[in-house]
DNA sequence: TCCATATCCTACTAAATCTCTATGAATTAT
DNA sequence: ATAATTCATAGAGATTTAGTAGGATATGGA
């Protein structure tokens, strides 16, 4: 029941993206710095980001990537289930005539009502949102 | 984000035991029969259930495994913890310290939220809940 | 033009995890 | 004694994870 980092990359990465939020590209290295995390993994995780239209690239010498929306129009749910794929605990809820048992089976019940409650957080989390509790984190809050 | 057949088949072990209900205990190989799991596999999740004393052992001939509890006193997240380990979507929820950047990290907010939303449903979701929607599944509602 | 700096693309791999299977010992009703 | 059952542990094949590695391609600036 874990996200992989592939996902919690992807979301720092956005994240990274929106906390600079430059209209000059950002260097992927510079991301990778930034969020401690390797460099080479990472260029595969915004390609995937990069064909979903979710950034726009700028290639060679000054290049970078650059959001192509307004943070508040991203939720995490399309970033987390771009990345990772359904957030679904099971594969039943997703492809009806998957499991025989469909029909008759009271988990599959339990299992739509735990995948509901995480696409309702995920789908209602803006990266606006990270950003507004980046805030509240690092600032001290002195008067 | 996917929970394990361990878990899966340790909550529909649990509500085979739930169904039947009988003061008789039932042998593993029945459950395995029904639920369509194999057996020697199953011997290795009751193990684990049986340790945490969710259920009683009757060894030898005629022997099998009964429910210590009411089914409303089982919730569904008592067994797919035991089963699966925590139910965050990361290791840094569970384990302060684990993660230098804690502090100032937006996304272990996000995390939380979809942690505690998990949470929510299976620590609210029990056996008995189970059972009766295994019964509305079942009936046909003919009058 | 040439070079440094980027993105882009694909293959590979070590380690972990998952999903069982296998073997046999211990226990008990008949 | 025998058959049926739980109990314990080892192992194995497949898949997934979490990256590395090595270059090809594109571009701004000297």
């Amino acid at each position: 029941m874990k996200i992989s980092t592939k996902g919690r990359y992807a979301v720092r990465l956005m994240l990274d993206l929106a906390t600079t939020n430059s209209k000059q590209p950002v260097r992927l290295k510079d991301v990778a710095a930034r969020q401690e995390i390797s460099d080479k993994y990472l260029e595969q995780i915004i390609g995937i980001l990069h064909k979903a239209g979710f950034v726009r690239s700028v290639r060679g010498a000054m290049g970078g990537y650059i959001l192509t929306r307004d943070p508040a129009d991203y939720t995490v749910g399309e970033i987390l289930r771009l990345t990772e794929g359904s957030l679904s605990p099971v594969d039943c809820t997703e492809d009806p005539g998957l499991c025989p048992r469909e029909t008759a089976c009271a988990t599959a019940i339990l299992w739509r009502k735990i995948s509901e409650a995480v696409n309702n957080v995920v789908d209602n989390v803006t990266l606006e949102d990270l950003l507004s509790w980046q805030d509240s984190l690092t600032n001290d809050y002195v008067i």
